[in-house]
DNA sequence: GGACGCGTAGGATAGTCGTCCTAAAAATAA
DNA sequence: TTATTTTTAGGACGACTATCCTACGCGTCC
């Protein structure tokens, strides 16, 4: 029952209301009703609400660093983990359906209310952004990888969007069928014109080599 | 200077400043000063908050539905159509790239209020999905229609909000090129299975007739 | 034992919010 | 003109907000 463990059940709260009612919408009273902690007490662990907004974006940023660290160990295969990265739409479907993308909405947010940490969470797309055009580069598509990353990228937010507009059953299956299809003719096709001494690292699967 | 004039600026205002700031970070006295009128008068004009809301829901469907039949009224090609869709993006880009879409982002934000008028702002989205639908039967999609027209929404979302977090200057553009290049495939691409008499409206370019 | 500091509780404060009331002004009708 | 309705201004109300202060419980060390 130390502070430590005060501090991060506060975190863990404000994030999950952050992501369930929104940043402003969610007072002071709303976090303490949810740790069952005195309203007042907070000013020791938090001068200001905004000290609670970097908290959770901090603990988002950290918490999605492992997520793509992980997956990145766990397979040698980019498109796989590009896979999984779409695969998140499944995986989360029920939550995106009521509450739409954590990381969208919070930044759509922090822009119009011109928050100053919204730098910040538009760093949490940075992270999904750089991962993804590392995995596109690895798939031999150096020259336009930032461009695919940030086409898949766009492409699952607006499908978060739609599915928490319309929460239809199977809208965002089919989507992310469609992403798979759109990676595998990635996958299946010569790269675009290519800046000299470009794509070196096309990997291949299994036992091909790696490299051409 | 009537009250239909004096209604219509608030309601006009409140547009503005739901767009730019979001629904509930608006206050009446914000509207008030916009509009320059005392901040009491508005209980004679609306009773609640929600009401304006409503009103503005309102307002945007009503615009909405001019500009889509516009569109329809303004070229014959189903095709001419989508693409005027897509170039939302463009004609609005600086909006866009600072306030995120209108329709995504008010949607997304009653959604997190479980506010009553959510199903009306949903509404917005359905007047394009419907017509997205017509225009991709007409072009003899009426199979997957619907599906194609969700898709093209999403796709449009996803680049709103990443541009919104971002705000680079060519990534709108590829978007879009991507977009239509994905029209022009849909076009020359033969139907997938379709349900017995299926497709039969066609759309043939200029002089061969409209439908078969 | 007493003194100290970390963590907590609960209330005070100043301000803003949506809502509502009342009276004056403006416009319209007689 | 007078009478009546429509529109407006300005403030009052209670509830809520973020922030801040002060006092209390409680374990640790002298």
């Amino acid at each position: 029952m130390g502070s430590k463990a005060t501090r991060q059940q506060i975190v863990d709260a404000a994030d999950l209301l952050f992501y369930h009612q929104g940043y402003a919408p969610t007072s002071f009273s709303d976090i303490a009703a949810a740790v069952q902690i005195s309203r007042g007490n907070f000013y020791y662990h938090f001068k200001t609400k905004d000290q609670i907004l970097d908290a959770v974006i901090a603990a988002r940023l950290a918490k999605t660093e492992q997520m793509l660290a992980g997956w990145e160990s766990h397979t040698e295969d980019p498109a796989a983990r590009i896979r999984s990265f779409i695969d998140i739409l499944i995986r989360n479907r029920s939550d995106i359906e009521r509450f739409g993308c954590p990381v969208g909405t919070l930044s759509a947010e922090l822009a119009k209310l011109d928050h100053a940490s919204q730098a910040e969470a538009v760093a949490l797309f940075t992270l999904f952004r750089s991962w993804l055009a590392r995995q596109f580069t690895l798939l031999g598509r150096s020259a336009d990888a930032d461009a695919l990353a940030l086409h898949l990228l766009a492409r699952s937010q607006g499908v978060a969007t739609l599915a928490n507009a319309f929460a239809e059953d199977s809208f965002i299956s089919h989507e992310v069928g469609l992403m798979h299809a759109w990676l595998s003719e990635i996958i299946n096709t010569p790269p675009p014109e290519t800046a000299p001494g470009g794509p070196r690292l096309k990997w291949r699967p299994a036992a091909s080599g790696g490299r051409q």
